[in-house]
DNA sequence: TTGAAAGCGATACCAA
DNA sequence: TTGGTATCGCTTTCAA
């Protein structure tokens, strides 16, 4: 809850625009018009009005304006996962640059992938009468969808792709993905694999990915013989530890599908602390593709998805539709496999 | 710029609390009071106006309460350089998450390393009326530190501790950290010391640990005999191939300290790449601890700062300012040098 | 327990 | 080229 402001009231130094006009001896919807560039007054009276505005250090309180109701706010509400997963904060970055060139600002809520944290917040973000919101994932609460769709503003729904999106998305189809991958190991050769990746309570992507996966897996004749799914955040040492739970209740497991690619090194680690041969006795798969795979020589077999252009698209489909532009409501950016060499494909 | 509302009026489907009172029968007060659960009402008239909340699903605008001026916002402007460098997206997750727990929001600006675009940002941002700021570093532009002077809201500066700061600071002393490291690295037996990092436009964080560096390192005997800046992020792969550039103008070279951990683990797989040993060979040290360190075999040689930590403090730091607790100004989090092993420790 | 009126800072609209 | 007045949604203050 905001306190009450403490010292009595905080407005007690700021400059109004009124305080503006009085120094400069006119009224304040001249100094109004001089500050919006409108036109309409004396060059005369432009310099008298911006020699007080440099003088008493106004700035304008643009929650005045918007309140007037004229213009919207440049707030875009804008919701991530959580921070510690790089692909989310190459995307974060992707929305906030794109949204800065535009002059606009990002209200950030850290969902901790919970639907009842992106609904409270959703709650709060609306109250500041925000441009629009860019959501990662097509999944809400019901209450959460009814006050997006009552809202009446731009929402850009990202990561996953929504083919009946709320109103806009951006994104790659999670299932496609796992579904190459799991093709492509079955195709080289294996037929017992592994899983490690988290459990959320929510469905989400990494679930659409493994279901994609197994489906391919099982459809080519292979077996996933082991899901694990840790309670744990999706990073290195999950995947380290996770490698070594899933070796031990399956040691005839052959390869093994990662949620993502942090976690998918922490278990290349794993096995290559435990002397196994990576892809020589155990193949390794990740997806995201991270920024370390390109220092890395042995290159990790995963798929490739640019987060950050993801995350400028999302931000330039919110502007295109803010400045009355027709935008397409599903747009998808697409992803690579990348074979890489920590899977064997010469099994055959 | 923001451009006009496109449909008219946005306010047109929102539900005010004039609406919702008239819908109860009350008068607005009334509705106001009910809903800021004041007191001063019947249980009847309670029920009555809740029943139109939830019928109208009426959310309230907190700009106009803000606007009223009895009360601060609850948004927080968070600048931070870039979210591409995993250390900066650890602060910015324990700010945000620490604020969220108060209802509080960050409102993101990246300011990509530039005194300007932080001076921009922050004259748009305190147009917003922000209840406070966290800016990571500690120089901005003289306009910046006016505005900011002029605002009379609370200023964390985070990153760099700050003895003198504008308000309120939270860090760590990078010439400090910078300095034990060389001090280190000559302590175990090295000499010809190299340095990989990049340069950016303004003083900061990282000059001052190389600065503490060069001056341990001579002062006990070694030389900084080659120091890299390239004009790249600071991640992975400039740490690669800024290694090549060292080790061939300077291939006398027997240990390398570099602005961070990414860069350091690109210039470990450059070396291990080149078949050279590490730390046999050649030692590598960095800076920042980062979470891939877990999982490693090879401990690398580095500094540990506890990211997320330092974030929340500045919230924790922030918030205590806000409700009027007295807050010391300057905050120190501490290091801790981490001996690893790439590094040689057995030189002598 | 309730309500009417003033006002926050800026802009639209109309009048001079 | 200017300025007065109403207005946005809500809360404070004062009155009933």
């Amino acid at each position: 809850m905001p306190p009450k402001n403490p010292e009595k009231n905080s407005k007690s130094n700021k400059v109004s625009l009124t305080e503006v006009a009085r120094a400069a001896g006119v009224s304040k919807m001249t100094a109004s018009r001089v500050l919006r560039d409108e036109g309409g007054y004396s060059e005369q009276t432009r310099i008298k009005v911006m020699e007080q505005v440099d003088a008493l250090g106004y700035l304008p309180n643009r929650l005045a304006t918007v309140f007037a109701g004229d213009q919207s706010s440049t707030f875009i509400g804008v919701s991530i996962p959580d921070l510690g997963n790089e692909v989310f904060a190459q995307v974060l970055e992707g929305i906030d640059r794109k949204l800065g060139t535009f002059g606009y600002q990002s209200v950030l809520g850290l969902t901790q992938h919970t639907l009842q944290e992106e609904e409270n917040w959703i709650r709060t973000v609306l109250s500041w009468q925000p441009a629009g919101l860019i959501l990662t994932g097509r999944y809400h609460s019901a209450r959460a969808t009814e006050m997006l769709r009552n809202a009446g503003i731009p929402v850009v729904e990202i990561w996953d792709l929504n083919s009946s999106p709320l109103d806009m998305s951006v994104g790659i189809n999670h299932f496609d993905s796992g579904f190459d991958m799991g093709r492509y190991l079955v195709s080289v050769g294996y037929r017992d694999i592994g899983y490690v990746g988290t459990s959320h309570d929510t469905a989400n992507a990494a679930t659409e990915r493994l279901n994609g996966f197994c489906k391919a897996v099982e459809g080519a004749g292979g077996a996933v013989i082991k899901q694990l799914c840790l309670h744990d955040t999706a990073t290195y040492y999950p995947g380290f530890y996770g490698t070594e739970q899933l070796l031990v209740s399956a040691p005839e497991t052959e390869c093994v599908y990662y949620q993502n690619d942090a976690m998918a090194f922490g278990g290349l680690q794993y096995c290559t602390g435990k002397g196994l041969d990576v892809p020589g006795d155990i193949g390794i798969a990740g997806w995201g593709d991270l920024p370390i795979a390109s220092v890395m020589s042995k290159r990790l077999t995963s798929c490739h998805v640019s987060h950050l252009k993801l995350g400028q698209k999302a931000a330039e489909m919110m502007m295109a539709r803010l400045s009355g532009e027709a935008v397409p409501n599903c747009t998808d950016i697409g992803f690579r496999l990348i074979p890489g060499s920590t899977v064997d494909n010469s099994r055959h």
